[in-house]
DNA sequence: GCATTTTGCTAACTAGAGCAAGCATACTTA
DNA sequence: TAAGTATGCTTGCTCTAGTTAGCAAAATGC
């Protein structure tokens, strides 16, 4: 059922290690810092462990990265959100709008979508369907 | 020991519980769409039990909202983090696009004004104390 | 009136996050 | 060489998130 198998995690425990290491840091010492057991540290870093939200935040905290970046790693953020969007788009904006059902966005991308597609000389582009952007 | 006792939890509960309501739904039906236990989804909703960040991205789906809006609520994201990228950048983001016309933005902006203004009474983001309970 | 469904909730259980204690190997320093 | 320490890891254990089964009260139908 857990949509991110181990594959996630895998990636998530290698960036932890490796931000270890580059700071020259052992895992006592960044167990201390983040304030939790050295054992489930290294279970973490090796992958056998999926460590929740709160415990995510306090290693961030230990290891100087943002908590983001590995809310992201874990797969419980979308990466284009942690990107601070500077870069604007209609889709994605309309998308993320916590404002707006599901319908009334499918409503306002097909609208955008119209409006759009018809400056891209021919492209025969997927009328209706919502297509997920990512 | 836990940083956040209960307090943001009954927060997250109470709003859980408004968007449920607001949308004219049971405990079971959310639950379904959410794909978790009904009981489960009771004792969130009052409190008692704090959702995983895997939870709370399968409640944001079946209730419609941003996921990140839980996480702000569940304390596990800084709320300036989200705060942004909503209401304010689909509007943005559509008088930004250089591929629409002006009669084009009107166009978008309006259907957009008018699908948030509808949730005057429902808002998705309370400012967490006032209430207005219809 | 009584039966059926729907509502939210309680109780008992399972699985896994997170912990303290301890182990084996490598690196010091005398 | 041996004593001391720092490294990462294994072993059990506790606690709680999340489950299934089932309850009492309210709504709905016959």
């Amino acid at each position: 059922m857990s949509p991110n198998p181990l594959n996630e995690l895998g990636s998530l425990g290698d960036y932890l290690r490796e931000q270890r290491q580059s700071a020259k840091l052992s895992l006592r010492q960044v167990a201390e810092l983040a304030g939790i057991s050295n054992p489930y540290l290294s279970q973490i870093e090796r992958g056998l462990k999926r460590p929740s939200a709160e415990i995510l935040q306090q290693l961030a905290k230990g290891l100087e990265v943002s908590a983001e970046s590995l809310y992201v790693k874990a797969g419980i953020l979308d990466e284009e959100f942690a990107h601070d969007p500077e870069a604007l788009d209609v889709r994605r904006a309309i998308s993320h709008d916590a404002r707006l059902t599901a319908r009334q966005k499918k409503t306002l991308l097909d609208v955008y979508d119209s409006f759009v597609e018809d400056l891209d000389s021919a492209p025969a582009k997927t009328p209706a369907t919502t297509r997920t952007p990512r």
